[in-house]
DNA sequence: AATAGTATGGAACGACGTTCCATTAGGAGC
DNA sequence: GCTCCTAATGGAACGTCGTTCCATACTATT
């Protein structure tokens, strides 16, 4: 007897939202940010969107849980060092270098406010910024500092790798042309940024990236000027 | 004589560059980034799509360059005080107060890499930077520290914009709902975000932004410990 | 066997960025 | 005056996206 449609086949395994998640960073980490669509999932998971809404609610929640997970596996590699200064550092650097393989973890930290990737992250700074003896009523403009720092350099790779991809150049290509751009600037106008256009080329993000973590951690260790009032 | 068709009525004023820019910074104060659509800006210029490709090549740069006149008119507006110090501090307030008006600016930031916007900052930054006293080979790190710091705080700020437009709860209610999260994190994994909780709800962004720049004058300030080498 | 709730897959909708194209105004050369 | 050429315009059309809708099919529970 004909139905009216042919029916579509059923997979045996159910879809769960973990699955799912794990699909997505697959078409993150393969394709950037614009890989992630529902089209490219379904196909990827045999299955249709309809499916997928069934466990996630919508994209934005797809890429935060996404970025919760790898935020997670990263810190949870992060054991506590010699010292809170260095604690924090090789925090700091492991959420780099993650940020760094998978450059859409920086705009989706950026979109997820107070949820659990920025308080996992938040927790992990907590403890040894508790240790280096900031007093209780500085901690949370310390922790806000670092983290707002972590989150601009995070930005930047997302744009970084987002640039990347869609105009086809390469990270030294781009370095290149910036550099160029700003050797030709005004020097009347922009003295610095020329003189900065060298550094363009042949600076490493990466320690710069300490040599940022380092600025911050002596601002905390230096002592607060008086307060008004 | 009929034509094929009705023939379109065409405008007297050219369009131009600029006045494409001043209209799509219209819309996204208006409505937000999502608020700057081709459609939208072609029915407020009263002309078409194509009219304006004509003079600008794609949504990147219309929002780009938009978010250069912001960021220049911001920046022009910021005078030397008196000291580095202040200097920094008066052009970051502004810089915040910017993104805080206008919080489309903070990604449209984020996606200019080496672009006018970002260089425009660095080299209002630059100056007050050399006047601290900073060394040459310093500089870069520092102003990029700065940068990353503001530029973090701008995405969150951008994030917020938007969260709040689209949710459409206003920052009150969204601080509250962040604050009783955190509150009901499971005290033994998360000990430091519940602590956090209740200042969610009271903090000033304002302030502590500015105490975050103090953190790191107090970083630049401090003397740098001895190289490895 | 009947029913209710859970889960699935794919079609359809509306909006978006971008491209394409027919058309027009204005000036240069004659 | 007229013709051409180019700069510019306005709108239709294309392909893709996130999301919604719905007919269908499994799985317990009665």
């Amino acid at each position: 007897m004909a139905r009216k449609s042919a029916a579509p086949q059923r997979r045996t395994d159910q879809l769960s939202r973990d699955t799912i998640v794990a699909a997505a960073i697959d078409l993150l980490d393969a394709s950037g940010e614009d890989g992630l669509t529902f089209r490219a999932l379904s196909e990827r998971l045999s299955t249709g969107a309809g499916a997928i809404y069934w466990h996630i609610a919508n994209k934005n929640e797809l890429l935060t849980a996404a970025c919760d997970a790898l935020i997670a596996r990263t810190l949870t590699m992060s054991a506590t060092a010699a010292t809170p200064e260095d604690t924090i550092r090789a925090l700091a650097l492991n959420l780099f270098d993650a940020i760094d393989a998978h450059p859409w973890v920086g705009s989706a930290l950026a979109r997820a406010l107070g949820q659990m990737p920025m308080v996992r992250i938040l927790e992990s700074l907590g403890r040894p910024i508790r240790d280096l003896g900031v007093p209780a009523r500085d901690q949370w403009t310390t922790v806000g500092a670092l983290l707002n720092y972590i989150l601009g350099v995070g930005g930047r790779n997302a744009a970084n790798g987002q640039l990347a991809r869609t105009q086809g150049l390469d990270r030294s290509d781009f370095l290149e042309t910036v550099s160029a751009a700003w050797s030709g600037l005004d020097p009347v106008a922009f003295p610095f940024a020329r003189g900065l256009a060298a550094q363009v080329r042949t600076h490493d993000d990466r320690e710069d990236f300490l040599a940022g973590i380092d600025l911050i951690l002596r601002g905390i260790a230096a002592p607060r000027p008086r307060r008004r009032g």
